[in-house]
DNA sequence: ATGTGTTCCTGTCCGC
DNA sequence: TGCGGACAGGAACACA
């Protein structure tokens, strides 16, 4: 589910709760995720402080003294805060719900509930060192919103390749932080149909997709992103990009292009749903 | 080396 | 309503 504008309006949210504050407790009600978690995370977590909550990709980074923990949201995952004003609102603690696997209570009192019903999600911990080498953060592309990604960069790491364009911008080691959505909708921004192959896009498309990405993924992020199912900002706020789509879930539903007059298609890609406009995107 | 298909898991929705 | 199947924001892994 989350993509890098839902997973960085998750961090926005968090940061002021988590940052400086030290970790009092930690809540293990299942014994991992995708993956086992880390032997004694509960143990080494506890009574570390957090001094910054960065975002690689979907990733989401903790800094602790001398150690990282990294939090992966997968389709489904959450992370809400309670016991602390949030915006206009402040949720009191409850009973544990459902899908509730890891709780952090902190310092101040404030909670946060990793929740996440598909557990396609992950917590590591690690020496801060190691982060370049980390098996999941190694191979990671630049970050769409960083200067590294360029035109220049884009296209040679698309040149030659005889994959479709989606599936291109769907791996992590090209751009790092675009999920199904967001490549749904830049490219029906960017006017390039989702089967073409990426390696015989022309040089002026290629360098006007760098900024249609990014834009795309600054407006989503300053919406809090997309709810479609499970989507939720920290506070437990929907989020609103979604009333902005233009293709993605819009199959059979009219072309939103002025006179454009066609109608959004679905195909299969890679086993992932592509939405598109037939005429808008070639 | 590249490319595609399968798999993990729960929940929801749609057609019969 | 109940049941089966399709599908869902990800990505590691196994295979051609």
């Amino acid at each position: 589910m989350p993509e890098l504008p839902e997973v960085e309006t998750v961090r926005r949210g968090l940061a002021p709760v988590m940052e400086g504050q030290r970790i009092a407790r930690v809540t293990l009600r299942r014994a991992g995720l995708r993956w086992p978690f880390p032997k004694d995370l509960a143990g080494r977590l506890t009574g570390q402080r957090i001094a910054h909550l960065r975002r690689r990709s979907k990733y989401l980074l903790v800094d602790l003294k001398g150690d990282v923990m990294l939090i992966h949201l997968g389709m489904s995952g959450r992370m809400t805060v309670s016991g602390a004003p949030m915006g206009r609102f402040h949720r009191p603690h409850g009973a544990p719900q459902k899908h509730d696997h890891v709780i952090f209570d902190l310092e101040s009192g404030a909670r946060v509930t990793l929740n996440d019903p598909r557990r396609f999600g992950a917590v590591d911990l690690f020496a801060a060192p190691d982060e370049a080498a980390h098996p999941l953060l190694r191979h990671l592309g630049p970050e769409p919103l960083g200067n590294a990604f360029n035109a220049p960069d884009l296209r040679q790491r698309l040149s030659g390749k005889r994959s479709p364009i989606k599936t291109a911008l769907l791996d992590q080691r090209i751009v790092a932080g675009l999920g199904n959505i967001y490549v749904c909708e830049a490219l029906f921004r960017a006017g390039i149909h989702p089967a073409r192959a990426a390696g015989r896009i022309s040089k002026p498309r290629i360098d006007a997709l760098v900024p249609i990405i990014r834009e795309v993924l600054n407006v989503a992020i300053e919406a809090g992103g997309s709810s479609l199912r499970d989507h939720r900002q920290a506070s437990g706020d929907l989020g609103y990009f979604q009333h902005q789509f233009q293709v993605y879930d819009r199959e059979g539903a009219p072309c939103l292009t002025l006179g454009c007059g066609g109608h959004i298609r679905r195909i299969t890609q890679s086993g992932r749903s592509s939405f598109y406009c037939p005429r808008c995107q070639r």
